[in-house]
RNA sequence: GCCCGGGUGGCGGAACUGGUAGACGCGUCGGACUCAAAAUCCGAUUCUGGUGACAGAGUGCGAGUUCGAGUCUCGCCCCGGGCACCA
């Protein structure tokens, strides 16, 4: 309880630079973020940890700076709150970096770690720092390298051929985002398509899992989980042999669409197909086609948008219905690595093969009628909607559904068709031809192939005293590191020299975290902590990080490390942050450097801005303007308590009789009650800071000479408002509860609580609606009944006037809200 | 191309479950304070007409449902994210 007797004079302008820096060094005196598990209710709030580019960048800000709101709210709600943060250290900017500077990997990623973490304390942000965690420390990947060992043991992993995009200039494999207009970035060679064997998991094996248990993630944004549902695409169709003419083996293809079998005139493959390869051995066209195939590469975006182009066979399929002989052709947007490999096309009914039909005059045939029963018109597009069948003989009346299932039903009893369910996800990419990363686990032996490095030769350790020059990984060229013996027959062996996907580092970190000093990937110490409750990221990785963090949860639940089936019980997915209608970036040019921001206003104006400019979710514009005005209001917030506090400090109200102290004691607990449901539930902390701003506003109006019950109300607002901007402008409100008379820490402090008897209003204003346009509002009673309500209404001069003596047709009364009155 | 978002004053945004469009902040204009400026404080600010009370229009475009639509439905346009080796 405060008392005048901790009065200290203020001082009288708000001085940022040692505030922060004076309230920091509490925090690190009392340790005040440091956890272990209690029998406290737990939270677990994550942000998703950064590439260590270098510095911060405002979308770093952003995101921890939701993280860190939502962490305060719950800790000052009494939760035991673990945030901890780490590095997510490895990556291409490095070796990049390492090419142009002459510098190792390793030692600019800790130089970056070095320099971003100090970014990070300077901002304030509650983490416990005892749980760092740097990803390329072997002490973190050995343990990905042991999981990678166990899938292999069980065949969750396995190797095969892939294409990757190979530059035969710097004699190297390059990433999607090195390949400009199908040459490479540095080199500007034509990028060619190149099969090397590489390791995969099989998420495929997880697809099921992975895509029902969406369901139970009530606290995700529904748009992420229908990307990941339309992503792992699971579809119910049937796979189909074709005959091929003059030869055994039939021509497999997967459709989801058997209702439209009698539609088909034409079959496509892709370019690597096995009956492809046999023609293009005796016709140099047809191999010059598949070429340029390949090298138009695999993204879906380019095979989507590219013209489509097809090569004809000269062997044709038979139709399984009818008998009738189809063409077959090569096709550019058939690839090899989805479903078989080939498509029965159907142009009446499928886009891309009317667009294929009408460039190449193959007969378009309609077996499905429009909504209206009738022949669906063609001409100008396919019609790709369900309907009844026509054309097709014995199915002609049939429905989708029965269609599905007789044509199933009577290729299957011919052994020529499979009823099949289908996944659009492919299994995952591990192999990275790149030196900074975590090597794979794998020891090459002649006799033994692929063998795994046992557990006690764990972890495989990346040399990092090297500087890449570019031409590839250097690890080929290290006999140290290639040369080895099979742990199997004894015998000399290499050393896989490819490392992982960055993305296995950042699909279990969240489970390390738990327990950063456990003696095996994770211990019980995560069953305390796991699942994260609140994860905070940016929408940029709804899928692809998302996805293999929810599969490795579900690989550490099957290897009996994990009990939670699902690593995230809620996520948040932040909005972009924009200049001038676009996404921050070097090459446009139009960065904001956020340490400059920190220097010129404090760490605390730009966590307010930031929270104020827009709602997490959405893309926030950057405005100078509007961090000025953050600025401000956390000026004038101190001259409003610096003000108070020299009418002398008094205990906060817990009751008002007069008039505007009763005012605004409803004010502040109205805005009690909504910063807590803005920020516990709604996470709108724009709309949070709006009413706080708008509470401040009504204190400010409130006479500076007044009574001693309005000083007391208005103590009671000021704690308030310093406790609810707590979690987003902490040192400040930390100087300011002081000032207001405290010793504790405003953090260690309780969340307010709205009280319901100080909210109650006498009388409210309803809007009066005539055929739904407003024409008066009017004051009626809080507890008016319908007719008292509709009575005085129409008694207002305006609204009589609107109704003009006209018969009132209807009257809709909206408790609370307003009246509408018909004519 | 496909999947997922978004589009509201001069600007960022608010309107949460179909019920007052424009909260809050920025900017601008006017005023106070000052020798003056900065800072601060007060007032105005969607557009059109009107001294005014008020009236009409208005949430990317075009239809529709409803007593009532920024919000729901259908068809478009534009912007952003993802598309499997950027992270």
């Amino acid at each position: 309880m405060s008392s005048a007797g901790l009065f200290r004079a203020m001082e009288p302008s708000y001085r940022f630079d040692t505030i922060e820096s004076d309230v920091q060094r509490r925090w690190a005196d009392a340790d005040a973020f440091r956890v272990v598990a209690d029998d406290r209710e737990k939270f677990y709030c994550l942000s998703m940890f950064p590439y260590p580019s270098g510095k911060l960048h405002m979308g770093h800000v952003r995101n921890y700076t939701i993280g860190d709101v939502i962490s305060r709210y719950h800790r000052m709600c009494g939760r035991n709150v673990l945030q901890p943060m780490g590095w997510d250290a490895f990556g291409l900017p490095a070796e990049n970096a390492a090419i142009k500077n002459g510098v190792p990997p390793a030692q600019w990623t800790r130089e970056n770690i070095a320099a971003m973490r100090g970014q990070l304390k300077q901002l304030g942000f509650a983490y416990d720092w005892s749980r760092e965690i740097a990803t390329c420390d072997p002490d973190y990947y050995r343990w990905e390298q042991w999981l990678f060992t166990k899938l292999f043991e069980q065949g969750l992993v396995y190797r095969r051929e892939s294409v990757v995009n190979w530059d035969p200039v710097d004699q190297t494999v390059l990433a999607n985002e090195q390949v400009v207009d199908g040459r490479g970035w540095r080199s500007g060679a034509i990028v060619e398509q190149r099969a090397i064997p590489q390791w995969f998991a099989r998420i495929t094996d997880y697809a099921d899992e992975l895509l029902d248990d969406l369901d139970g993630l009530d606290g995700w944004p529904d748009a992420v989980k229908t990307m990941q549902a339309n992503w792992i695409g699971r579809s119910t169709g049937l796979e189909i042999d074709f005959d091929v003419a003059g030869q055994d083996t039939p021509l497999t293809v997967y459709t989801t669409r058997p209702d439209t079998l009698h539609g088909v005139t034409y079959m496509a493959l892709a370019a690597d197909h096995p009956l492809v390869a046999a023609a293009a051995d005796t016709d140099a066209e047809l191999a010059a086609f598949c070429e340029e195939c390949r090298r138009a590469g695999t993204a879906e975006a380019g095979l989507e948008t590219r013209d489509k182009k097809g090569y004809r066979l000269p062997i044709e399929a038979v139709h399984p219905l009818s008998g009738a002989r189809l063409p077959i052709f090569v096709a550019n947007f058939v690839l090899m690595g989805y479903g078989t490999g080939a498509v029965m096309s159907v142009p009446g009914h499928d886009q891309r093969d009317w667009e294929f039909a009408t460039a190449y005059d193959l007969p378009i045939v309609p077996v499905i009628a429009d909504a209206e029963g009738n022949t669906p018109d063609i001409s100008s597009a396919a019609a790709v909607e369900k309907g009844v069948l026509i054309n097709s003989g014995e199915d002609d009346g049939k429905t989708f559904e029965q269609a599905f299932g007789d044509i199933a039903d009577r290729l299957e009893a011919r052994g020529t068709a499979r009823r099949k369910t289908q996944y659009r996800l492919r299994d995952w990419g591990l192999s990275r031809q790149r030196y900074w990363g975590a090597p794979i686990p794998i020891i090459h032996c002649d006799d033994c192939g692929p063998v795994a490095v046992p557990e006690s030769d764990l972890p495989v350790v990346l040399p990092e005293n090297v500087t890449p020059e570019g031409a590839g990984s250097p690890l080929p060229d290290m006999p140290e590191f290639v040369n080895c013996t099979c742990p199997q027959c004894g015998r000399d062996a290499r050393r896989e020299t490819d490392t992982f996907d960055t993305f296995m580092e950042s699909s279990w970190y969240f489970a390390r975290f738990t327990c950063p000093d456990a003696d095996s990937m994770i211990d019980d110490r995560a069953h305390y902590w796991m699942p994260v409750d609140q994860y905070v990221g940016g929408i940029e990785h709804a899928i692809l990080h998302l996805l293999y963090a929810r599969f490795f949860q579900k690989l550490m639940r099957d290897v009996g490390l994990a009990r939670a089936d699902e690593p995230f019980k809620a996520l948040l997915t932040q909005g972009m942050v924009l200049k001038d209608g676009a996404k921050m970036s070097k090459s446009k040019g139009n960065t904001v450097d956020p340490q400059a921001l920190i220097e010129t206003y404090g760490a605390d104006t730009v966590r307010l801005f930031s929270m104020f400019a827009a709602p997490p979710d959405q893309s926030l514009e950057w405005s100078e303007s509007g961090v000025e005005g953050a600025h401000r209001f956390l000026n004038r917030l101190w001259r409003l308590v610096a003000t108070h506090v020299d009418n002398g400090l008094v205990a906060p109200a817990t009751g008002a009789e007069g008039e505007a102290a009763a005012e605004l004691r409803r004010k502040t607990h109205e805005t009690i009650a909504k910063v807590g449901d803005d920020v516990g539930r709604r996470h709108t902390f724009n709309t949070a800071i709006a009413a706080v701003m708008e509470l401040a506003n009504a204190i400010g109006r409130v006479e500076e000479t007044c009574d001693a019950e309005t000083q007391a109300v208005r103590q009671e607002s000021l704690e308030a408002i310093i406790k609810m901007l707590a979690p987003i402008a902490p040192h400040i409100c930390d100087a300011l509860w002081r000032a207001l008379g405290h010793d504790t820490l405003v953090m260690a402090e309780a969340w307010p609580v709205a009280e319901a008897a100080a909210q109650v209003r006498e009388s409210i204003t309803l809007v009066v609606q005539v055929n739904g346009k407003v024409r008066a509002r009017i004051d009626v009673p809080a507890d008016a009944d319908r007719d008292t309500v509709a009575r005085t209404a129409v008694e207002d001069v305006n609204v009589a006037r609107h109704i003009d003596g006209q018969p009132i047709k209807k009257t809709i009364v909206v408790p609370g809200k307003l009246v509408n009155l018909v004519v």
